[in-house]
DNA sequence: TTGAAAGCGCTAACAA
DNA sequence: TTGTTAGCGCTTTCAA
């Protein structure tokens, strides 16, 4: 392995003026930095980051917490992370928790071992007390909560909005005069099923219908959830015209419910979605949804946790992202029947 | 932070001690073993891998290179390998390099920076020239090759039997009466292109069935690819009655070619996709498919990493593991019309 | 503008 | 069985 010593020699200067150079600190002149590059560039050296970290602490390495990467929502989001981290000089080491705490709580621990520059939670629940403690026991290290949000943190927060897009898409259904409408949403403790649920209980509100409570139904995140709530939901006598999903993932498992009930989208059962994730135009009909920027929070994610590392500021920042409605093919008029 | 001299200071022992008892390397006896946790409890102390890395040079970290964790064949095997490397007490580094090499290649330069333990290179090109400087430059670190094959380097690889699973998807096809089968693949330098389209021959020759260029297209493993050219094959007047699509994503794309040009699936045309990602129970109908073990494979390729990085192995292994033609409902007998 | 030297937190001889 | 000490490769005072 090549190390800065030889460069050194090569170069026939000292260590720390071949430090200098590479990190551009301090003075040297010109022409010792021609030498050094030469050097450099001769030995094709690269300096050895960990030995550089013993000092200077950082690792340029970010951990990043998610439930799932095979989750299709959180690869996307791990794609935009990893993508703006890698464009600022950092590397992201991903930690896959399903959710469970203590798991969650030895990856902070190994990341925290290795020096990591910084945590990007990407967590649903409302309630993380991992969360917590890291702050209590390195209220230096950079954190930023990723679409979701903890109480009694305080601490930086890259979030859609979850309600004005529950909202938006529940008044799309009203709007297309569905009045019996269901919502399935993920865990109850979640951030996004708390605020989505809030918004679609507004809509509601706004067109002074009384909310049914059957019409509602959490349970997780997935595919099989929506499967499973959707049918029960759609074998119900006097079942909703009109399903607002959580996510695109529990749309999709309502779909494959609706069709072995030879259930017609969109012409008997209006769909709308979360996140427009991939699912989304795979799916037939193409789902209506409600469009995450998942890049751009991403990407504000990892500058926010630079930024915190870089320096030291002095107050908590929330930035909200503005949620978009993409109408596509699973929603459509509420056809009158003789029923109603 | 608190550090080994903590730690031994508390227990009034040496740090050497205490390092020793950390690592369970020399002798101890019990009683200051027991003091030596007992202060390690107290303090919480966590010893710095950083600082451990400068001497063993073991940061316990694995880099794993993939195209992009969007596609979900390399988010399930992203999962599988992250699993695995977290059960050895290891971390991944994730890379998501668009297959753009000038890209990878500075992704493994910074990974080297940073003394990983090793790579796991989940990338497709039969050609890469990357993974061949590597192994000439650090002749010593870990790398395996993982779902491809790289000519002209020796290396540990953790395969799939691609061959057989083409050539078992196709002999499907043909069992069913179907004589005219399509196709569809990726990039034509792609291992998984290049021996998937050998089973297909394969199972063509078998039969006696001649070989018909137009019947096979080449473009990339992803959805939009399976619509154009899914929608150009079912466009011609004499279109195949089935589809072999490379991956599930490509035959993901040729159902939604299929359902614009109104050809119903399975009655009309038969499609068999690889790989049993998450697509193929979502479609409708459901995909048969050929499977890829991922799970398997990730856990291999991350063991064999570690081995690699513990023994120095004088040999170089290929895992093959097989594939299982999952039958589900795209797939139909031919239809004997009038025409044939 | 440069070099010598201390030291980051740890491991591993070597000595005791 | 334990402690002393010399580094790992780098950054950063401090002097020169």
């Amino acid at each position: 392995m090549t190390t800065i010593k030889d460069v050194a020699k090569l170069a026939s200067v000292s260590i720390s003026t071949v430090s200098r150079v590479l990190n551009n600190s301090g003075y040297t002149s010109e022409e010792t930095k021609k030498k050094v590059f030469e050097a450099v560039e001769n030995l094709n050296f690269r300096k050895n980051i960990v030995a550089a970290a013993m000092i200077n602490k950082q690792t340029s390495t970010f951990g990043l917490i998610i439930p799932d990467i095979k989750n299709v929502f959180y690869a996307d989001l791990t794609r935009a992370v990893e993508d703006a981290a890698n464009q600022h000089g950092f590397n992201v080491i991903l930690c896959n928790t399903d959710n469970d705490l203590k798991k969650e709580a030895e990856y902070i621990s190994f990341l925290l071992q290795k020096g990591i520059d910084g945590i990007i939670f990407s967590t649903p629940e409302i309630k993380n007390r991992n969360i917590k403690e890291v702050i209590k026991s390195r209220p230096d290290l950079p954190i930023v909560i990723l679409g979701s949000k903890v109480v009694g943190v305080q601490v930086d927060e890259v979030l859609v909005d979850n309600f004005e897009g529950a909202y938006n898409a529940t008044i799309h259904l009203l709007e297309l005069g569905h009045k019996k409408i269901g919502f399935i949403a993920g865990q109850p403790d979640s951030y996004a099923t708390i605020e989505r649920q809030k918004g679609y209980e507004a809509a509601l509100e706004e067109y002074q219908l009384s909310l049914d409570l059957e019409n509602i139904m959490l349970d997780e995140f997935k595919v099989g959830s929506g499967y499973n709530k959707g049918k029960e939901m759609l074998l119900r006598k006097n079942r909703p015209t009109a399903i607002f999903a959580g996510n695109d993932a529990i749309a999709v498992g309502v779909y494959k419910a609706a069709r072995e009930l030879d259930i017609q989208i969109p012409e008997e059962l209006s769909i709308v979605g979360f996140d427009d994730s991939q699912y989304a135009e795979i799916v037939y009909p193409s789902l209506t949804t409600v469009r995450t920027p998942v890049l751009e929070m991403g990407e504000k994610a990892i500058e926010m946790g630079i930024l915190l590392s870089k320096k030291n500021k002095k107050f908590k920042e929330t930035i909200t992202f503005q949620p978009e409605l993409i109408v596509r093919s699973s929603t459509s008029e509420l056809k009158v029947t003789k029923k109603d």
